[in-house]
DNA sequence: CCAGCCGATAGGAATCATTCTCATCTGCGA
DNA sequence: TCGCAGATGAGAATGATTCCTATCGGCTGG
């Protein structure tokens, strides 16, 4: 937590006591919350802090690197027919989506990853997912 | 599209006129469309269409299995403060997340999975994300 | 240690995505 | 062709997220 403060000095960002909080929850977070589920667990230690301030510094801490997003495309719903297995290419920039060939990569989708180490009982696998996230070309220009 | 015709009466699903130009469009687009995107092409053909019922469509079509959806973690915002590499499991239940150890899978999330053929140019790939996909522990059980 | 500035906060309004409601209409089997 | 179950269109309602603005509070210089 004192690095904390420390990534926040050195980025130029006042360490206020909700910022110190908030990242606090996030570490002791193991179940990759909402910002609601972050908002509710917050409030016990600050009731006064609002919902805007949460996603304030969420997208902050984004930005900074700070902390990750776990999934690209959350806010909006995106549809594909195609139904053969395959991959995706994604771009973390403008959020395009690409299908890859279904043998560009030596994963298949169909037949499972095998595991090196057995999950915890209870789970059942049903298909694995690879995405390959980086620029698209458009992007990838913009950046130089 | 004469198979959409047949899924549909083997469904019990009225062939409609909207749900025909839709599924066409949807077939069609390679770009992985959001509703509203699927609305406006839709609307070029049908232009009194609601969006309403390009939302409805789209609901009836995934449970029956006729599209698929391309990412599992919209609709809200997931963090987690753990910056070390490692993958994920996804419940297609409750969509619940659970960090799996980071050598439980023989891929490595920064090092690169070899691709088996070149991506066309222009594209950039940072890092490769894998996904496990199933039912968590809580909704295996609730399936029996 | 104190004052003042600049960025942060609380609260609520606004926006965007999605779902719901309901009155009307239509595909399709009898 | 008739009738009904289910679909549609229009718009209200809900949920997630961002924006706005007046006030407040870290932090640097004195």
């Amino acid at each position: 937590m004192e690095w904390f403060r420390d990534r926040c000095t050195a980025a130029g960002l006042p360490c206020t006591h909700q910022r110190q909080v908030l990242y606090r929850a996030l570490l002791e977070a193991t179940d990759h919350p909402s910002p609601e589920a972050l908002y509710e667990r917050v409030r016990r230690e600050i009731p006064s802090i609002s919902l805007g301030t949460v996603y304030r510094n969420i997208r902050t801490f984004l930005d900074r690197g700070l902390i990750g997003e776990v999934s690209l495309h959350h806010g909006s719903l995106r549809l594909e027919a195609n139904n053969q297995p395959h991959h995706h290419f994604v771009c973390t920039e403008c959020r395009s989506m690409f299908d890859l060939p279904v043998d560009a990569l030596p994963v298949d989708a169909l037949d499972p990853i095998p595991f090196r180490r057995p999950l915890p009982p209870g789970f059942r696998v049903n298909r694995f997912i690879v995405e390959a996230q980086g620029l698209c070309p458009a992007c990838a220009l913009k950046k130089n």
